[in-house]
DNA sequence: GGTAGTTGTTCAGTGGATTGAACAAGCGTT
DNA sequence: AACGCTTGTTCAATCCACTGAACAACTACC
């Protein structure tokens, strides 16, 4: 019966917007985002998020003029507008055009699959991927996001962060997403791992998000203090994983690191 | 001085949106996609948009809760839930996926710069790029846009229209992007080539976005009259360009196309 | 230092967006 | 076919988001 019975009301109860109907249609975005199919109509929308038909009739009609929605019949759905818009904000990013030069010219590097990865609340974001030989093809693409403590990238940010920071985030108690055997349980390893990604300058996961891979990630230097903070991060299969080539590339991770986070590299 | 005089007024005068407050959140968005450095202030947004400042307030703050926007300091940039909604719609267009397996399998195009666009108003938007040898780098991204008449898919696509949308959009007297020499300069030039297009069932760019460039492109047969229109092209370079190359060229696309645009290819 | 130009924030009044009920149109069932 | 239960649209009344002017905080330039 399809019973997804999330009414995950738009606004948070007590906090009133300085313009609801831009909440409110951020919140119809972020519900198409969040769709399985992709697709909803506008009474699903309506109950879902809790806001009276009519105006949500509205918000669907501002949404479309604007193309952020598209309108297909009866179901709405992400606009084309969105791409553009997600594409003049990476566009921005000097990080992402010098990644690609980098990594084409780096040694071992070049032979791999690389990502750029940006945090994003309790999330990483993959904002580029330098692919060097599609033989481990990965299923993740630009735009994805990943638990923090499921990838390489995440935990190597999340190092970054100040320790109550990370306490709020991860309370002792709290339950993190699974994907694998090996994937991280509680928060006490989590927190482990954090102090010894400190020390070491790296992350490793070890098969955590898929079984057969494993993923070293530095951290990008914050230039300035302002912006967000960036990782980057190899991918490999374990199965042809070697001690010295992870030196390697770690060592030219953390190059391409360095030259980001200091413009004139 | 910097005087960007373009007091483009959000609402198009007469027409009266039924959530004003979503569309203009849009024209913000639309206004930090294009403002060159891709940071504007409080008034800037105010001043071009034709906003009050105390509105522009309350939007930008709205729209930074929402995470589609970013304050650094006084200046509001693009934010990184753009990113993601950007991906969710890619991540839905199943075409994207099958696109690259299939270029990765064809014997010709596996070896070339391949790529996978779409019409957006009165632009093409490239919605993925497969690249099989980086010999011919291009500059173009995902999501970047470009005129009609300056590409090949953006013809092949125009020529999918029917006559008097192309009448419309391009009156006798409608002055054309010139990005070359080459570039098409006339109306009249365009739609002789449409004819043509339509004819011969593919389009080719000659040197006319860049020099040294060139492009073929097939459109893709729209499977039951919803979805936006598909366009394919390949891009080589004008020195190693040949007849025999092109035919075969062509004929891979057309197959792709075919298997896109039939569902179970 | 003083002036004149910014900048962004505050706040009370008001005009228009939002709303809920009533509407019409579409489906599936009995 | 008539029913029950959807769907999305219409419309007048109300409430609240928007506004403009006044504010405070900076910067720049004599």
């Amino acid at each position: 019966m399809a019973d997804s019975r999330t009414p995950r009301s738009a606004e948070g109860l007590g906090s009133s917007s300085p313009a609801p109907a831009v909440t409110r249609a951020a919140a119809v975005l972020d519900a198409l985002a969040e769709a399985p199919s992709g697709r909803l109509t506008l009474s699903d929308l309506a109950r879902e998020l809790g806001i009276p038909k009519s105006s949500t009739s509205n918000l669907l009609m501002a949404l479309e003029e604007a193309r952020l929605i598209t309108r297909e019949g009866a179901d709405f759905s992400l606009g084309r507008k969105l791409v553009e818009l997600g594409a003049a904000y990476l566009s921005r990013l000097d990080e992402v055009q010098e990644f690609y030069k980098f990594c084409e010219q780096a040694p071992t590097l070049s032979g791999e699959t690389v990502r750029i990865a940006m945090i994003d609340g309790d999330h990483i974001i993959y904002l580029a991927r330098y692919e060097g030989h599609p033989a481990v093809r990965l299923t993740s693409n630009i735009g994805d996001k990943m638990p923090l403590s499921l990838s390489a990238v995440g935990k190597v940010l999340l190092a970054q962060l100040h320790d109550h920071d990370i306490e709020a985030m991860f309370p002792d108690d709290v339950e993190l997403p699974v994907m694998t055997p090996k994937s991280l349980r509680s928060a006490a390893e989590l927190k482990a791992q954090v102090t010894a990604i400190r020390k070491q300058g790296y992350a490793l996961e070890d098969e955590e998000s898929t079984l057969g891979v494993v993923c070293l990630a530095v951290p990008v230097p914050t230039h300035g203090a302002h912006g967000p903070s960036l990782g980057l991060s190899v991918t490999a299969l374990k199965a042809t994983f070697s001690e010295e080539q992870a030196a390697l590339m770690v060592k030219e991770l953390k190059e391409l690191a360095h030259s980001l986070g200091n413009p004139m590299g």
